[in-house]
DNA sequence: GCTTAGAGTTAAAAAAAGTTAAATGCTGAC
DNA sequence: GTCAGCATTTAACTTTTTTTAACTCTAAGC
């Protein structure tokens, strides 16, 4: 088993250090950023299975930082860190779906049982890591784990591409998709050629899903797309 | 518009019967139960826009009680009233799917407050969590999940700005919608040119309801439309 | 009744998205 | 290493959606 990848996203120098060179005793594998735009793109970089950020941050706050990485990723735990015990800050934070939350002053100790307590909890009710890996769409069955879409008329073997487009797709269900939070998560490239390169894969995806009647991809203009089931 | 109706669950028959005389002092229409059990029952009765649930209750407790609720309907807003700052309980409550959480004691106009922020924020962002998906125009069926309008003569399928005002329209029935409500709720932005624009699409959805006698939209000059339904 | 700002109508321009196929890139078998 | 086969991107072209613009009509104030 590899080490645990950590992201910790923390602006005070000192502490970060501190942070980072504890995780990495305690045998973690950590990437230290020092403000909420570098930690995004360190998040779009790489695989990461957990979490930490500071809520109180130049170029781009905590919270701020949590929704994007939220809306590319739906379960890599993710907690808070903050400087007072304000209780609005704590709502608004576990509502963009945080884990749990540190106030500042906290110990070393504290830090660390709280994210084994996480991961543990995480691990065994997901059963594997990356949580949730299919998603039952009218009569059809769509396996991530496996790249497949199981229909009546016969399964279709999804490529890299369509298997991710189609998960994002599903854990944004109902909601609208931004183009650019789908190309960022899954082209780490907001550009113009990406973008019409995804508009070949929703073709694709809107011909797989096109024999259930309740499951739709509709186009939201100029903004992105919603996969809508209908109950 | 009608009151707005809120389930209150709590088991102390005084602090019940305080926070029961208050809301209702401040034009909520309100049911209180003493138990989960109760609660529950009432909430398959009735429709409600407001859920208070205190959390340590004989019988059933909060938390199950939201998880029942929960399972039932996704967008009831829906708050937690606790007795100590229980950070775990918080956290679980959160979890649910609750919009606050308030700890005992608090004063009445913070519930207040709460609650008036969250049917705010709920009502306001309609987009993709908004409860109803369909409305029944005459002999129209307007149905914003899949982007139609479905006609005796034939359906036609509604772009996303179509859509969007649509729907506006119809969260509005009968009431004055006014232009820049509309603008900054669908167009982002109050300008010259969106209005010009949306001009285009109120005659555009004049068109397309002009099959339906008991359906019109009349403008209200220099302010905005409405749309009214005749029964 | 005249004036004017707001609204209605229509069509063209511009931008975004859909479609299809060819070009390119990648991977694993040989 | 080379090649076949598939995944992905690029490209050219089409269609749809949205915006802009020009012109007309109407309500409200004077």
């Amino acid at each position: 088993m590899s080490k645990i990848k950590i992201l910790l996203v923390e602006d005070d120098p000192n502490l970060g250090q501190i942070l980072n060179e504890y995780l990495q005793l305690k045998g973690y594998d950590t990437v230290l950023c020092e403000d909420g735009e570098s930690g995004l793109e360190a998040f779009q970089q790489d695989k990461f299975d957990f979490c930490i950020l500071d809520v109180m941050m130049p170029k781009k706050d905590g919270f701020s930082l949590a929704k994007d990485i939220r809306a590319m990723d739906r379960q890599t735990p993710l907690i808070f860190l903050t400087a007072k015990s304000m209780k609005e800050d704590t709502i608004e934070g576990l509502k963009l779906g945080a884990d749990d939350y540190l106030t500042k002053p906290f110990s070393m100790e504290e830090l660390l049982l709280r994210i084994k307590a996480i991961l543990k909890r995480t691990n065994s009710n997901g059963g594997a890591k990356s949580g949730i890996s299919s998603y039952q769409l009218g009569d059809l069955l769509f396996r991530y784990d496996k790249s497949v879409l199981e229909r009546p008329s016969g399964d279709v073997k999804l490529t890299s591409r369509e298997n991710e487009l189609l998960k994002l797709f599903c854990e944004h269900l109902n909601e609208t998709l931004d183009r650019s939070v789908a190309l960022m998560a899954i082209w780490k490239d907001d550009s113009y050629f990406n973008a019409r390169s995804m508009d070949v894969y929703i073709a694709k995806l809107r011909k797989y899903l096109k024999e259930e009647e309740s499951v739709h991809i509709l186009t939201v203009h100029g903004q992105g797309f919603k996969l809508v089931k209908i109950d």
